[in-house]
DNA sequence: GAACGGCGCTAAGAAGCCGTCAAGACGACC
DNA sequence: GGTCGTCTTGACGGCTTCTTAGCGCCGTTC
């Protein structure tokens, strides 16, 4: 779960912000000033910063670079100064993206999304653990306990990123079968119970009884840490 | 020297930022339209895209869908369209910044380098082991147990290059179509079959039974050290 | 308790992909 | 113009992966 951490000193922003991020699946803290911003990611360690600039305390610049004497979590700066300098200072300071109040919801998403898939969640590198696997997702491998390696297919890649990629969360048939086999395949459900199958065969220690790959009747599946 | 390729049909714009980013010690290509991109891409290898999403032939997003197939390079979005969609849409496809129209070269420079600093330009290893051979990739030799010499042609190395420089990792046949021959021989899969029979006879001990020269059936090949 | 729907499991045929060999096309260089 | 090395094509057999079908299990519904 990808932490963040918001700066700002207005609570109708700090407000809309909290709601949206929550919403999908952010863990979110709040500072209202400077000097708490900095104790908190220093205490937190959060995958990113939302900062505004206009803080009581302390001058906008200075906290990213404070932060980044330290820290290389990603930083997006929201501010209401659009002047070049303002921006072109903050960016140069450590800042890795600007953007300017009146700002867009749907928009500052999508620049967190652009973000945090450059600079992945810390510490959450692009390989996860499944029992004594390790999923490689940038690499596409599979390594076991003594050096072994598993084969999947291309479908059964396609199926396990989906699911490692959220993991927790269910994943409905819908949308599997949409994303690894097209559109067209909405009515083919038995198509997952057969690569399903497939894959606790190669990565459950009893396939029998899954403990990772979790089938939710009637709705979907769901990866399991 | 970082490379930036710089994607517009406008000469105004072109002019500008070729001037700026010239004097600024940045080696600069540019692509009139979408085609070009993706083969210039192809062929330079840029450390990073400036991509204006109005181009005469292709789509924005799909040239960013077609770059991101293959390329990891930082893609900077220029556009006139400022809606909330089409900035999710472009984000949500690969680019990593996106800045509309007119614009302030500064800031342009400062978002610039805010990626460049986070994506450093790519470098590798110059020789690496492969069973009883050792590869230099900057000298585009390769030598054997007792001072022997094995030959490889330019196309055998373009392959060769590609899957060393990330050992263990899977490169889809897309990537090495479009890096070795050109974004326009996606489709001549079996170019690969016969080239990588050929190095497979070259460099490995039983080429029908390769222990370095994987390959992933219906994905890519890979290179095991 | 029988019928039904959703799921797990297996296995076999179909489809598509890969390795291999060999011949033709092309271009550089004498 | 001929030779050589390299790159493109084509054909074929073998293998991996995908698709499809069938059966058993379980819980729910009538």
């Amino acid at each position: 779960m990808t932490r963040v951490l918001v700066v700002d000193d207005s609570p109708q922003i700090v407000a809309t912000l909290r709601l949206n991020l929550k919403a999908r699946q952010y863990d979110v803290q709040v500072a209202a000033d400077g000097g708490q911003a900095l104790t908190q990611a220093a205490d937190w360690h959060p995958d990113l910063v939302i900062l505004d600039l206009g803080l009581p305390d302390l001058d906008g610049v200075d906290v990213i670079r404070g932060l980044r004497g330290w820290s290389e979590a990603p930083i997006i700066v929201l501010s209401g100064r659009t002047g070049s300098k303002d921006k072109v200072d903050a960016l140069d300071a450590g800042a890795d993206d600007y953007v300017t109040k009146p700002f867009g919801v749907d928009e500052l998403l999508a620049r967190i999304r652009a973000i945090t898939r450059r600079a992945p969640a810390d510490e959450s590198p692009p390989t996860v653990q499944l029992g004594p696997y390790r999923i490689d997702l940038a690499r596409k491998a599979v390594t076991g306990a003594a050096g072994t390696t598993v084969h999947l297919t291309p479908t059964e890649w396609g199926i396990i990123e989906l699911l490692v990629r959220n993991p927790g969360k269910l994943i409905s048939q819908r949308r599997l079968l949409t994303e690894v086999w097209g559109p067209l395949y909405l009515k083919e459900t038995h198509y997952l119970r057969v690569y399903l199958a497939s894959l606790r065969r190669k990565l459950e220690a009893d396939p029998s009884r899954p403990r990772h790959l979790i089938t939710e009747p009637g709705m979907g599946y769901r990866f399991e840490p």
